[in-house]
DNA sequence: CTGTAGACTGAGGTCGACG
DNA sequence: CCGTCGACCTCAGTCTACA
């Protein structure tokens, strides 16, 4: 569906030397579902899309752009 | 959770003279769910807020705002 | 026209484990 | 460190109906 949204998450992600488990620890969300997002598995909800905006330090808006 | 996008979403709706109906239909969902979303009683998922989005001729990120 | 209710299905999301 | 799998459960989202 949003293919550019997953890629965003996981450049973002690099950038600021996280893993997997430490951004979904951080955000409050399993790592396995991270996986899932960062290939374009799985549609999170609007409150996970906030929780992992806010753990990669970047308005919700601003990630979707 | 996101209360002003509820809002927002209602007055958008108003502004273009559309009911809950027209609308739901346009987006592709139920009216009953729009209702509740319209009365921050559900979050919906992202897939739907695109929809959502679409219908009300706004990109997603500005919906947001 | 809208809010709400009940009953239902499928997707979102968890946890743990492993190659 | 990451992707994936299976078992599991909650809730998003459906439809129909009614005040």
């Amino acid at each position: 569906m949003s293919a550019k949204l997953a890629q965003k998450i996981k450049r973002l992600r690099k950038e600021q030397n996280l893993t997997q488990i430490k951004l979904a620890k951080k955000a409050g969300i399993a790592q396995s579902f991270l996986s899932n997002i960062e290939n374009d598995l799985q549609s999170p909800s609007l409150k996970n899309l906030e929780k992992i905006s806010k753990a990669l330090d970047i308005s919700l808006p601003d990630l979707l752009k």
